[in-house]
DNA sequence: CACAGCGTTGAACGAGCGTTCAACGCTGCG
DNA sequence: CGCAGCGTTGAACGCTCGTTCAACGCTGTG
């Protein structure tokens, strides 16, 4: 009847690691305390290592966890037929979505490089593959002619960059909600993208 | 003869600091040590003492100057007689050089609440400072008709974001040179809020 | 009722790190 | 030459925090 749980009460370890998003992205990896993500969970620390082996595996599962969100995220949207302008416009809202409603505000931006070397490996690779996703649409939308010519990965690493960096500045009481955000974002960094006909209207001025 | 120094040997306060701003982007605040910090320049972390405080004293150091740069690129910018699009492409070249040639890619990016409240405070006044600079320069583009309207806050963030994050991937071996990465930011950034023509076309297709 | 084992506790340990400080050498001035 | 003081040292202290572990209660089963 319950989901599948690979070993002890599955539920229990996602609270751990969203209590633990939310402190690292709070006070950063060595920042937070391990007693400071227990007791926000009403437990003490030494429970954390019936469920955890060490800190650091908490750090690698909340990367995980988030990357496995937003890699299924990616193959969703890889598997639409429709143009690419859609493509990443959906993929940015949703991102958007994801990262304030579910993850904690936290995805990629805590400390990846507090892992251990084969842990960080592990996770860079998965990051590098949601990469790749990203830059093949917007090459396929250059290609098309539907985007401004230019070099895709200079194109994902600024989307990237702007999304991952809501979290530094997002305010959940704030006026604007997650909704509105992945909108006025989309707008910008597709629209900004985005030729007006279908076929080639030169790039901006600027040279 | 030698430059202003208020107390003790400012350029050796500034060899610490960019020490300090490097072992900081690494390992962030919490993670990297005084001693580390000491190591790099050849010192004992004893002797660090004697310029500063503390260790926090160094972070909010760190930030001042950063910010003291930013502020200073801001103020020039906006003195310029030119249109926004000039402006807010300048910033940008500025700002990625800045950051990749100058500032350790360290700027905006380091733990900011690691800082205790009074002093927090004040970091936080300047960084909104060079923020209202950023958006007037985007809201009088919009203003124009020169750049597609929207809500210049959200613009703002993001390109303070694709901005800033360049800090997590640039590497200085790597075959994009500093120059390169700013031109094809700008170009997307800028770009992608210009309107083709002097006048009103309508925003992208997509709602 | 007795037993088993999961989940939990809280105390204790040990390492790392920020910070302090008394003492030292070196440089330049009187 | 002797003195002053800046810059530096390195050892020591104390606190925080990650991690360990033996012991405990609770729940459900035979």
């Amino acid at each position: 009847m319950a989901p599948a749980q690979t070993h002890a009460s599955a539920d229990r370890r996602i609270e751990i690691l969203k209590s633990a998003a939310a402190a690292f992205r709070r006070r950063g990896y060595h920042g937070a305390s391990v007693d400071e993500i227990a007791s926000a969970l009403e437990m003490t620390k030494g429970n954390l290592y019936y469920y955890f082996r060490n800190k650091e595996e908490i750090l690698y599962a909340c990367h995980e966890y988030s990357l496995d969100v937003l890699l299924a995220l990616l193959a969703d949207v890889r598997a639409e037929t429709s143009t690419p302008d859609h493509k990443l416009r959906r993929l940015i809202l949703a991102f958007v979505h994801l990262l304030l409603d579910e993850l904690q505000a936290t995805a990629l931006t805590i400390d990846l490089q507090a892992l251990s070397p084969p842990l960080l490996r592990k996770i860079i690779a998965r990051r590098d593959e949601f990469d790749r996703g990203l830059r093949e649409i917007i090459q396929q939308g250059m290609d098309a002619g539907a985007f401004a010519p230019g070099n895709p990965k200079m194109v994902a690493f600024a989307v990237m960059g702007a999304v991952n960096w809501i979290t530094k500045w997002y305010d959940p009481a704030g006026p604007m909600t997650s909704d509105a955000i992945g909108q006025a974002f989309a707008d910008y960094l597709v629209g900004g993208l985005t030729r007006m006909s279908g076929s080639s209207v030169p790039p901006p001025a600027a040279r």
